[in-house]
DNA sequence: CGCCAAGGTGACGTTAAGGTAAACCGTGAC
DNA sequence: GTCACGGTTTACCTTAACGTCACCTTGGCG
């Protein structure tokens, strides 16, 4: 059951609900990716916070990095007017990085080639040298 | 022009034929990768060490860490006498990496769906609001 | 009052594969 | 002699994203 828009969540419960450690929220917060309220010491996550850290893993998913993902965050926080300029950006980050991810992706399919040609030499030298034994 | 078989390189030749540093060629050294021959203190690589580094820097594409590649290349040259017995373990190594290749590469597919996705979403808020602008 | 669990802070450790800097050596050329 | 060049060693630095530890605080409960 995900929490009422205004449930104030305790850092326990912020960790069970994202499958988070308490060590990766203080982290953020360092990084200033999240910014819970505080009840004394105590850190509380209200509704932003889980939409952010939310937005945060997708984030991870994607291969972008925390520094990425902050500034992502802080463009739409620091002046929300500016939407559509925002959303352009905010998609041309998406593409590049889809770009890049694609790259990547045909390196690894020619790598995945090229190891499957190797173990296909192999496997006809391991046979020859089975077959040589067998004939002894 | 490859080397003669029995040429000994320095350490810049052997980087310029492979595009390496020296920090690399003495930092694979270090890790036991490497064992050039010694001419006072100076390192003279000949064709059993090119041979290595071609394979170390293959078995890198491959994705293998340095440790890896350091256990195959010692599990050769140890005792070469096993030689079934050791294209076999290698082969089982490369298949085993091929299978984490793979699950890469579904998850970076999975990924790449999913950022496409919410571009289409992203495009289509974009249009709307710039319709809406032209609309005033 | 005493105690425990949950929370907090600060600091240091980890991992991989090198990069970078400082200081030294040997030798062939001039 | 000394200059430059190519080489050597040692040692510390880098990056990302946390993990781990030691040591406080605080609130609630019996």
């Amino acid at each position: 059951m995900s929490p009422a828009r205004e449930d104030l969540l305790s850092i326990r419960q912020m960790c069970a609900l994202f499958d988070v450690t308490p060590r990766t929220l203080r982290f953020y917060e360092a990084k200033e990716l999240l910014a819970p309220l505080r009840r004394g010491t105590a850190r509380l996550y209200g509704y932003r916070d889980r939409a952010r850290l939310k937005l945060i893993l997708r984030g991870k998913r994607f291969g972008f990095s925390l520094e990425d993902i902050r500034q992502l965050l802080d463009m739409y926080d620091r002046n929300p007017g500016q939407q559509e300029a925002q959303l352009a950006r905010t998609y041309a980050l998406a593409a590049e990085r889809l770009a890049q991810m694609e790259r990547q992706r045909a390196e690894l399919d020619e790598a995945i080639a090229e190891l499957k040609a190797e173990m296909d030499w192999g496997a006809t030298a391991l046979a020859a040298l089975r077959s040589a034994a067998a004939a002894e």
